[in-house]
DNA sequence: ATAACAAACGTTATATTATAACAAATTAAG
DNA sequence: CTTAATTTGTTATAATATAACGTTTGTTAT
């Protein structure tokens, strides 16, 4: 009973649904495939839904995979602090919830005085299970 | 006089001295119209040299806009540790030459207790210019 | 309730980004 | 020199993403 979503569309629904029960991060041609059998026939479709989840911060784009996953966090309201990890081996990607990290980087200031007013940060390495197995 | 740019190939040369030239980052396509004058005609060699430069440290990829911008940052070795300012208006993308903040994420560890060999890091918000005219 | 507007939809076509596969040429090392 | 590794050239194609258009649905204000 998750609160909130009765203002999702048709497609956003089941886009977003699809995403959510998946383990890990889908890519958009993936995503196509595994709705056609509830009517969603083009890639733009998809696109579009995909689109509206990332502004309203159901999900979030992991870039250096185009692919995207369901966000886990309530804190980054509207995806504006977004720190993964992501495992080299198994591909395995977790969203980082750690309070300290998104306030340092929130509040990070750069040599010249800038501040930012989003960031996405992704980490690479081994997970767990991939370092035990080697 | 750059140092150790005699162990780039011919390729990895002329795809290096653009992305060097150039005042921001460059998509592959638009490296590619900007080399073809050099001999280079597919995308394939350009994707190569790219590719090497990477491994090599020379340049990074700006994951978002799918671009290549020169490494201007000798400290990021072979693109272990990488952070950049996007402007959300002009576009403009710098590296982030943090001592502080590159510490602090080479030094990170999560909540399960991991530490990562390798990030990513890319902030969005406006640059200076931009907020003045606005 | 309905007119006016905004958001979402469906569809076709196409743009953009990236890699596969294979053979030839070049370079580095023993 | 010759063997191995790297780089190159080339063609084809895969994978990711958007443009443009017209229609339908949903919201809001009267």
């Amino acid at each position: 009973m998750t609160q909130k979503q009765e203002q999702l569309s048709k497609n956003q629904q089941i886009v977003l649904n699809i995403i959510e029960k998946a383990k890990g991060p889908l890519k958009a041609y993936s995503i196509l495939y595994n709705v056609q059998k509830r009517g969603i026939k083009a890639p733009l479709q998809v696109y579009r839904a995909l689109e509206k989840l990332i502004e309203i911060g159901k999900i979030h784009k992991i870039e250096s995979k185009n692919a995207f996953i369901a966000c886990k966090n309530s804190d980054c309201e509207i995806s504006k602090a977004t720190a993964f990890s992501i495992c080299n081996n198994c591909e395995h990607v977790k969203e980082i919830k750690n309070t300290k990290l998104s306030k340092y980087l929130s509040n990070f200031v750069d040599n010249s005085g800038m501040k930012y007013k989003k960031y996405n940060l992704e980490f690479f390495g081994l997970c767990k299970d991939c370092k035990l197995k080697q």
